[in-house]
DNA sequence: GTTAAAAACCGATTGCCTGTCGGTTTTCAT
DNA sequence: ATGAAAACCGACAGGCAATCGGTTTTTAAC
């Protein structure tokens, strides 16, 4: 799966809104870039075709909602990008990390481990 | 950046060869997929276009190699894709890897953490 | 029920990228 | 010089995002 810029800037807008119309996506996207009413009706429909968007009707008007987090979208696309690249059998969001570790200078190692530790400590909270 | 099946094929044989001409690219490609030779002539030229391959002459033909290797590669990949979706200042890779930890079970947790060790290890030794 | 506005839907176009090659030019060894 | 090998050039198809005009559908109001 593959997001133009259009597409991007309006799943970030409904991350942040949890739901919109149309109307209401264009008006914000105008804040960024000039598309007229119809485009960014496009947009969304690709977006929900694509399966990371739901709609509901309103009135007339369709209300669309984020059908992925932008973590697990994230996490999907990393697969994508990754999976051709990765050996068979692997899990390729492990091998993905590997990779990138070797990039990471001592600090940011810290950082990574900090975020292992602190899903750690919310799963045990959870449970 | 954005790589093709062909492309990607082409790449993956040449981190494993280290450097060959058009032909046994070809030759090996044509294991997998039925392609002309001028058509992967055309892939090694786009790759060496952008920046992925290195090439030099011997004799008429060139010899293409790789110019980043496949972590550095997957490194990439995984930053142009996640930084459209992340805030401005944190490092994009840092953030990629909170994202997806979420999705990760016990055991994946574990071993992206020995992945870091291991990569700890690695430098106190070099050092 | 009719109607007018609002919104969805349809279809066409552009631009970009990969894959695909045929044909021409360049290069190089003899 | 010349012939073979390889690079180079240009064209075309197919796919996808962005773009939007125009038509149909839906709905609320009368």
């Amino acid at each position: 799966m593959q997001f133009g810029d259009l597409e991007k800037l309006v799943l970030k807008y409904l991350w942040q809104t949890s739901e919109a119309d149309v109307k209401q996506v264009h008006r914000v996207v105008s804040q960024t870039r000039q598309s007229s009413l119809n485009t960014v009706q496009s947009a969304l429909e690709r977006l929900f075709k694509k399966g990371v968007l739901s709609r509901r009707k309103q009135g007339h008007a369709y209300l669309y909602q984020p059908k992925v987090d932008r973590e697990g979208l994230i996490n999907k696309l990393i697969s994508n990008v990754t999976s051709d690249f990765i050996e068979e059998g692997e899990n390729s969001l492990i091998a993905a990390f590997g990779s990138v570790s070797a990039s990471l200078d001592d600090n940011e190692l810290d950082a990574l481990e900090q975020l292992i530790e602190q899903q750690r400590s919310l799963r045990s909270h959870k449970k």
